[in-house]
DNA sequence: GTGACCACACTTTTT
DNA sequence: GTGTGGTCAC
């Protein structure tokens, strides 16, 4: 096997460990990927059939790139390899088996945020529930959590411990029967209702289990309690599972993902091989040791010790900037150095930020400096509106029923359908129990309508019955979509517009077309992937929309173009760049103002640091701003705990206020500008009990009687009259210092 | 029914 | 500061 000699001892030990339960500890760039694909490969040269293998990751550019490896590697014999994300898997399995369960059908449509969000409204208001009360996000943010938790309606409801809960457990009844309704199952659904089909039909679970007799997961510490059943009762025929991740990169437990199940891989199979890939093959060891350091002030971790042999590398640049704009104006500022002195090219830079909002300041620097960039975060294309309102009437074509869909587009372009008529036939269809689309036969029926609405609902079912028939008949997305935007009016009325911003949505829909365009062209091989059986009535358009609504931007990451790449710390997971600048490294910031009060918050974060930082291969550059622009209000900002767990002789700072205006100014509004004054709270530091309520400085630890603990973000005017903002618990707030009862915990 | 205007959240992170 | 959603006058 010659591609085994390209593999350190332990690499190779976990490509050819043969039968039986795998945990591989993968640090950071220590080659996961490629195990992952050579264990893969050498499975089928072992003469295992490649269509009893799958592996599963969480991104489709994860999966991508391992099958295009693994091509590369067993060439046409990997027929038949599943290599897919969780939710891709799922939707697959559940196309064929989801009739199984009572009321559903195989023709679904998938509801993204957007969509669910807006369903959620609507049962808010059937149920007569104070938006105010139960914001929609909310509430759904906990149905998703309960998902996630395989609770369905039932076993929620009666977990339901408070006035909220309650009520929530209300809105996911009636949400879950709305999607059913419509045909359309959410993303938490995809997993939670294949788990369902495996525990309702055993003949279901069985086939798959004997199918799948090798399954290989990607980033496990990732993965929520659904997705952990999901995969174990797959594997509990063979126990020939391996899976490959590290606790120190588990950054999603917000979204559900559990790093117990990666912790627990052991006690789930007391007969595990485990193994630790500890050789970093990505960064210096300036950069190594670093993220070690970071990380090490983690205590629920499994003990690891990521090392090297690439050399030691530059320091790293700790930059303070005044603001914002300066700090932009340094990034930009190195990244023309670089490509000046050593010749680099735009590609070879990332700048990674906490949140989206950060990249607005970035881009107008890169734009007047002529740099070009590549924003891989953000609005996304998929959520523009015109894309969102052309996929509606795709969705609508092939879903008579969706009703999210119909009442997006029924009045766009305008045809005199306001809120009032789309109310009544959204009664009416709730009466008669027919799809929406259908009720507009009965137009004339409706109570309520006028006589020029019965005319805009007919004409408006004819172009959509008419486009439905053609599809049928298996006209390409392509003349579909065209068909759609030229008939429906909705290109003549965007042109009519003559805006900017109408041009962009021309244009934005002009790739969309593209988009179709690839995919008509690449039918072929999505319909074989697909496995279509006789009868399954998977249809030329749901196949497309599919594909459409498991898409992430970063799955179009293109690593090649040249442009400065822009995106959060967590989409750069799993990338790696040659120079990396990491901006807005402040308290409340990075480590986010939500995470400073809770233990377990601080530590994702700071594994969230960890990634960030081993993103980087040659140069990292961090920074922080004094003051910053949040919501309009200038705050002032300490630098993040993190910045101060990095051990000083790997860093070389560098400061706005030294260069120009020297040394020993003292200028810092909140204390002297050598970096690493702040404490976290883990240092001892006696609480000190408040005798003067005007002496509130940023990141004091205070306590509000009603409010509980909290942090103080900034701190505005002086004196009694001081205006404090402070984050508490569930909420942030502005409180003005002399009436403020607030007792202080901690002082510098 | 439409469009203009105002108030007010909103900022984590995404398959 | 921005985007959304609600209200009101036409």
């Amino acid at each position: 096997m010659y591609y085994l000699q390209d593999l350190n001892p332990v690499q190779r030990e976990a490509v050819e460990s043969g039968e039986g339960p795998l945990l591989i500890l993968a640090g950071a760039g220590s080659g996961k990927t490629r195990v992952l694909t050579y264990r893969i490969a050498h499975l089928v040269a072992k003469g295992i059939n490649p269509w009893n293998i799958l592996a599963i990751t969480f991104t489709n550019k994860a999966a991508r790139e391992m099958r295009d490896r693994i091509q590369v590697l067993v060439g046409s014999e990997g027929e038949g390899l599943w290599v897919a994300t969780f939710h891709s898997s799922c939707v697959r399995i559940l196309r064929r088996e989801i009739s199984k369960l009572p009321g559903y059908s195989r023709s679904f449509v998938i509801y993204d945020a957007q969509d669910q969000l807006t369903l959620i409204k609507e049962c808010l208001k059937v149920l007569n529930l104070d938006e105010k009360k139960f914001a929609a996000r909310a509430v759904l943010g906990v149905i998703s959590e309960a998902k996630n938790k395989l609770l369905d309606v039932s076993s929620f409801a009666a977990q339901a411990k408070d006035y909220f809960l309650e009520k929530a457990a209300d809105v996911y009844r009636l949400y879950q029967r709305k999607l059913l309704d419509y045909n359309a199952l959410d993303f938490d659904d995809l997993i939670m209702l294949t788990v369902r089909v495996f525990r309702e039909c055993p003949e279901v679970l069985e086939y798959y289990q004997k199918r799948f007799r090798y399954i290989l997961v990607d980033e496990y510490q990732d993965t929520n309690h659904a997705q952990y059943i999901f995969i174990n009762l797959l594997a509990k025929r063979y126990r020939n599972l391996c899976v490959v991740g590290d606790d120190d990169q588990s950054v999603y437990g917000w979204r559900g993902a559990d790093v117990q199940n990666i912790l627990d891989f052991e006690r789930d199979y007391p007969e595990a091989k485990v193994l630790k890939l500890e050789q970093n093959y990505r960064s210096t060891q300036t950069i190594l040791n670093a993220a070690n350091e970071v990380v090490g002030n983690n205590f629920n971790r499994k003990a690891k010790a990521l090392w090297t042999e690439n050399k030691e590398g530059d320091k790293i640049i700790l930059y303070k900037a005044s603001n914002e704009h300066e700090e932009s104006r340094f990034v930009m500022e190195k990244i023309r150095n670089l490509c000046d002195a050593e010749g680099r090219s735009y590609s070879d830079f990332a700048i990674l930020y906490r949140t989206n909002a950060q990249s607005r300041v970035l881009e107008e620097h890169l734009m007047k400096e002529g740099i070009p960039y590549r924003i891989y975060s953000g609005l996304k294309f998929y959520e523009r509106m015109e894309i969102k309102d052309i996929l509606a009437y795709l969705r609508l074509v092939h879903n008579s029923a969706d009703r999210v869909s119909f009442a997006r587009v029924i009045n766009v372009p305008k045809r005199g359908i306001g809120k009032g008529s789309l109310d009544k036939i959204l009664e009416y269809t709730e009466e008669q129990g027919m799809p929406v689309l259908e009720a507009l036969t009965e137009a004339a029926y409706i109570p309520g309508l006028q006589a020029r609405g019965v005319s805009a609902l007919t004409s408006f079912y004819e172009i959509i019955a008419r486009l439905k028939s053609r599809a049928q008949k298996g006209i390409s997305v392509t003349e579909l979509t065209e068909q759609i935007l030229k008939e429906t009016g909705y290109m003549v009325a965007l042109r009519q517009e003559n805006t900017v911003e109408a041009d962009s949505r021309i244009e934005n829909l002009n790739e969309f077309l593209s988009v179709t365009a690839e995919y008509d062209h690449n039918l072929q091989d999505y319909l074989g992937n697909f496995e279509l059986e006789e009868g399954q009535n998977m249809t030329i358009l749901g196949g497309f929309l599919e594909q459409v609504s498991l898409v992430a931007d970063i799955d179009n990451y293109d690593e090649a173009e040249d442009a400065v790449k822009l995106m959060t710390m967590h989409s750069a997971k799993g990338l790696e760049f040659p120079v990396v600048f990491a901006v807005g490294l402040e308290d409340g910031m990075f480590p986010s103002s939500r995470s400073l009060l809770e233990q377990y918050l601080l530590e994702e974060e700071r594994r969230l640091c960890y990634v960030t930082i081993t993103r980087a291969k040659e140069k990292l550059f961090l920074s922080h701003a004094e003051q910053r622009m949040v919501y309009g209000h200038l705050e002032s900002r300490l630098p993040s705990r993190f910045l101060q767990e990095i051990p000083k002789e790997l860093l070389a700072e560098e400061s706005s206020y030294r260069e120009i205006l020297g040394r020993g100014f003292g200028l810092s509004p909140t204390r002297d500008n050598s970096f690493g004054n702040t404490r976290s709270w883990r240092d001892k530091g006696s609480p000190v009990v408040n005798s003067d309520p005007g002496r509130f400085q940023v990141g004091d630890k205070v306590e509000h009687p009603k409010f509980g603990p909290g942090i103080v973000m900034a701190v505005k005017g002086e004196g009694k009259g001081a205006e404090i903002s402070v984050v508490f618990r569930n909420e942030a707030k502005k409180l003005i210092a002399e009436y403020a009862k607030l007792v202080k915990i901690y002082s510098e």
